[in-house]
DNA sequence: GCGTCGCTATATCGATTCGATATAGTTATC
DNA sequence: GATAACTATATCGAATCGATATAGCGACGC
């Protein structure tokens, strides 16, 4: 889980770990509000299974940040220059290596285990997966959250007082809500599909 | 939170461990999707602590099931009785003690930590909480959702691909719900409490 | 009768994650 | 120049997860 939001994170940029953790929590809030307990140790973790490296000191990062205005550039090559200045407490700064996109483009679509965190993790990061995938991600969900609604107990459980109630009525319309929001995602992805599958627009083939 | 879950739900009657997990998994859904390798350590912890204890075999318990429609009860009393009639691998049947009780009103109120999950399960318990316990509850909850709100990146940020995009939007919009539904409980509670401090119904001073 | 499939039930293991805490440099403020 | 607030890394014990082992039980076919 921790894995695959760092690696992703990585992909836009050499990062260290306390800004790892802003990012996750404003980029992804309630879905991965990580603690350092869990980023540095995953960050060795990585490092010694070799999907990042780290870049402090020597520095074979060009100087200058390319992107302008990704921060995570900005805080690494700050990193760097006081890295080099002195033999300070310098940041560790982490950067993706080959093999770690490819474990990571593993983690994005080799899918069990997709509850609701890990699955909205995905689709953060679902441009890095080919259209198939991503609707086979979708697919999935959808049928998750079909599957939950029936097993829960429905509102009218009459052992159920009101804030019990309450709880359970809000949790379905969660779930509702969010298969609402996978179809909607589902349709977009076809039709994207669609469309590229068929740039000459002549008469279409009904459905398919 | 697993303590709080456990002792919640046998403040209905003597369960065992497997009985428990599907009354989360059904009554909690998403909230408590809680696998056996949490439940029992945590059943173990909180009889070597003394907020349950194990009614196998011997049975202090009443043969008959004194509520009728729960199955709980049920599945405790099939337990005594095949534990009654050999010496199989009993299923352990735990009860809350007097103790527990008071450890679980501890859990509920004492509220250090109260994320999206602890928040729900707490507030679905909220019986056994007195009414000013149950506002400052909700009104915490409200205080945080407000909180996160500011601290997310917005979907504006134009850093955000389409996928990022629509999932910092669901997400935001999921907390704009919840704040709704937190709004309305705080009405009702509020109206609730009025209704009571207020027996004879003459002229209300505005407000308060 | 006999296998076997699925459900109930408890338990344990290694790995991951959490939450708290320690440490220390940097910046701002008064 | 004291103090507070923020950046930054690290570690520890405990809680939790996910997988797996074990075993009794009822139902089903055949």
């Amino acid at each position: 889980m921790l894995d695959l939001a760092l690696l992703g994170l990585l992909e836009e940029g050499p990062q260290h770990g306390y800004e790892l953790r802003k990012r996750l929590r404003t980029q992804f809030g309630l879905l991965a509000n990580v603690s350092f307990g869990s980023i540095y140790p995953a960050l060795s973790r990585l490092e010694t299974n070799g999907s990042v490296e780290t870049v402090e000191g020597g520095s074979p990062v060009s100087l200058a940040p390319p992107t302008g205005s990704l921060s995570g550039e900005w805080a690494a090559m700050r990193a760097r220059r006081r890295a080099g200045t002195r033999g300070r407490r310098s940041k560790k700064v982490y950067r993706i290596t080959t093999a770690g996109r490819e474990f990571f483009l593993t983690l994005l679509s080799d899918s069990t285990a997709d509850d609701a965190r890990s699955f909205s993790l995905r689709l953060a990061f679902a441009r890095h997966m080919p259209p198939e995938a991503r609707l086979a991600l979708l697919e999935r969900r959808r049928a998750q959250l079909v599957q939950h609604l029936t097993e829960v107990v429905t509102a009218d459980d009459p052992e159920l007082d009101i804030y019990a109630r309450s709880v359970a009525e809000h949790t379905a319309e969660g779930v509702e809500q969010d298969i609402a929001w996978v179809d909607r995602l589902i349709s977009a992805e076809r039709a994207n599909t669609d469309a590229s599958a068929m740039p000459n627009r002549r008469k279409t083939r009904r459905s398919a």
